[in-house]
DNA sequence: ATTTTAACCTGATAAGTATCATTTTAATAT
DNA sequence: ATATTAAAATGATACTTATCAGGTTAAAAT
């Protein structure tokens, strides 16, 4: 299980200004510092569970998380990703229903965890904050209609095109040119909605057509342009 | 085009309870109807169109509305629906980018406008009103990351299955236990991701498996059990 | 270093859907 | 009522993707 560990104090954050407390005033973040925790999670490690319900708030201060809900027949559907700043849990506290996913850390990671009293205390003295999460929430909303778009519509090889360009926005390149994360083909797969299987041989074509390069796990983006084409995402 | 009718008052509305305003006082309510105004529109006629900005809220006041969105060349895709009391158009405004979808109206419908400055007003002094606000933003989410599950994982049978139990949550059933909207076999097609024919000839194999029954556009369900078996949302 | 295990890759086959062409039926307009 | 148009239905075919089986490589454990 995961163990508390020393706790980071919000004002100091390198994370806190592009997240949604960024509207918050010094004595508010003392505040949720005076509140809060922060535990240490292994890689592969679940932070919470898809079914449970949500106390309190977790935002993510290192490491990389998956969020996952269970499909059809218990095959897992990758729906988000959570890195440095993100907030995870609020979507089950505000419709005051059981977490829809579950998140796993993609590596080792340290998550905050601000109790639910102190989040609604927020959220009803700062207006500011609502906005934040307002504007988070809709955003989201935006992303995932897009999400249910292509889903619906687009063939196996254009949703991992699209897929590969979302873990590049979400991680970043290496110096390498090289996604910055570590997921298995599964994991791929369990993204783009298929069988590991097809993610390996349209992963193939894609190196083929010369829009990526496989190295192990890792995999470089040659031709961003080209995927962006590939994906169904220009005409 | 759409033509202003008389506006109908806040306090009287049928839908408020069950809608986000729900919470405001007498006098929020009074201010509201001051600054609004509703529009008639004729079916087929768009309410508003994806890619253009929000200038306000609106709330639909009698007449069901899709929103869908334009997918992989010129497909639509219908990702939500509306009726009395559901409002539209506040994620453009909360996250500041343009309308992520096109709302048009399956029936003759009236719809309110409530523009963006008293919409933000609220939010600003009213945080009965942003927390109703999320939890609508939220359960919302919580259901597009089911239907992008969904959509990634189901068999076209199944998901025209979910599909037509969602409408019956979203519209009911009449008298005779049909789906009280009338849609085209297209338009289903838009919601499941799939061709036209593949829609009628699964509608056919539902019908012949005596779970739906077909007159005309009216769809009678005959077995929501087995639907729901069907759909893949029961073991 | 060697065994063990898990992940990755490849090939063959079957099933599910899309697509196109055509017919039938229903809705709308004249 | 009839003509016109649009929607629904059916059939044939091709393509995409899932599934199953087997083989290879890489990682982890002893």
């Amino acid at each position: 299980m995961s163990k508390p560990i020393s706790v980071p104090s919000c004002a100091k954050c390198g994370a806190r200004n592009k997240s949604v407390f960024c509207s918050l005033n010094s004595d508010q973040l003392i505040a949720l510092d005076d509140h809060k925790g922060c535990d240490f999670y292994a890689k592969g490690e679940a932070i919470f569970k898809e079914g449970n319900y949500a106390r309190g708030l977790y935002c993510v201060n290192k490491g990389k998380v998956k969020l996952s809900k269970m499909g059809t027949s218990g095959k897992e559907q990758i729906i988000r990703f959570a890195t440095e700043g993100d907030v995870l849990g609020y979507n089950s506290m505000l419709s005051k229903k059981p977490l829809g996913s579950t998140a796993i850390a993609l590596e080792d990671a340290a998550v905050c965890f601000i109790p639910a009293k102190q989040f609604f205390e927020l959220l009803k003295v700062e207006p500011n904050f609502s906005l934040q999460l307002l504007e988070l929430t809709s955003k989201q909303w935006n992303q995932a209609s897009s999400l249910i778009t292509d889903m619906a519509q687009k063939t196996t090889k254009q949703r991992l095109a699209e897929m590969l360009l979302w873990l590049k926005e979400t991680f970043g390149l290496d110096t390498n040119d090289c996604i910055d994360v570590k997921l298995s083909r599964e994991e791929i797969a369990n993204m783009v909605g298929t069988a590991t299987e097809a993610v390996i041989r349209l992963l193939g074509e894609l190196k083929k057509e010369k829009l990526i390069d496989l190295q192990g796990k890792r995999i470089k983006l040659l031709d961003i342009h080209g995927l962006v084409m590939k994906a169904g995402l220009l005409e």
